[in-house]
DNA sequence: CTTTCATATGAGCAAGTGTTCATACGTTTG
DNA sequence: CAAACGTATGAACACTTGCTCATATGAAAG
């Protein structure tokens, strides 16, 4: 009868109505895909540890990566992709790269997760 | 002379002052590595896609797959994933298995990226 | 008990990810 | 200029991830 729930379980009304609700309140596929980029930054411990460094303090590459103990490629691998995903920034100072926060709402989404990793 | 500077950038007093500094204020690894866990069940467009579902209204696996056009075995696989996390839970209802957030800090957490995504 | 419906699960595979290693680049210093 | 230092980058590789497909499980309905 109802094409629209074809492929739903059998139950007949309640759940049709619902799932039409929740589809409309949903964002688009373009804000959910960049939500999700932007989450995985998050999703690695090497670049968690970066941020967590550059929430403190503005510091250089080779500094980074010898406060980590990871090597300075790795390191530099990983703040480009996090620079290409405007987190982080970077000015020239002499001879060095020195890398800070770009975004104040990085603060606020690791401040939510350690809220629930801290129970 | 400082052997802590050994592998540091050859920037001599200063740099090494700061690095300590943050050294201290780092949480331990394991913190680190579960925070980069938790985020990285935010890293994946189904996931993410499963949360806001989730967020609107508790639901049974067959509608999850059916509203967002996925099959019901990799919504159930991701499922899984998010049940391990502790992020969402479930109880029987019926022929059911009806889907809930179990954790007060996904709507924040979300809400913290969609801030960054929608500028 | 048998069938049916809703869900779970394992194997297999293609694609993505993070590291290392070697090397290139660009700035500074002598 | 050449050498040295800090950083970036590309290729290669091991590892992980998320999907599909087939099938198993388990509650409910007949």
């Amino acid at each position: 009868m109802d094409e629209n729930s074809e492929l739903l379980c059998e139950v007949p009304e309640a759940h049709a109505d619902v799932v039409e609700k929740v589809r409309d309140v949903l964002p688009d596929d373009d804000t959910l895909y960049e939500l999700a980029d932007l989450f995985k930054m998050f999703g690695d411990s090497t670049r968690m540890k970066i941020l967590f460094v550059l929430m403190e303090s503005e510091m250089c590459v080779c500094d980074i990566a010898e406060l980590l103990g990871i090597s300075q490629s790795a390191i530099s691998h990983q703040l480009r992709i996090l620079k290409q995903s405007k987190l982080i920034s970077s000015r020239r100072e002499g001879k060095n790269i020195i890398c800070f926060l770009a975004d104040d709402h990085v603060r606020g989404i690791i401040d939510q997760g350690l809220s629930h990793v801290l129970e």
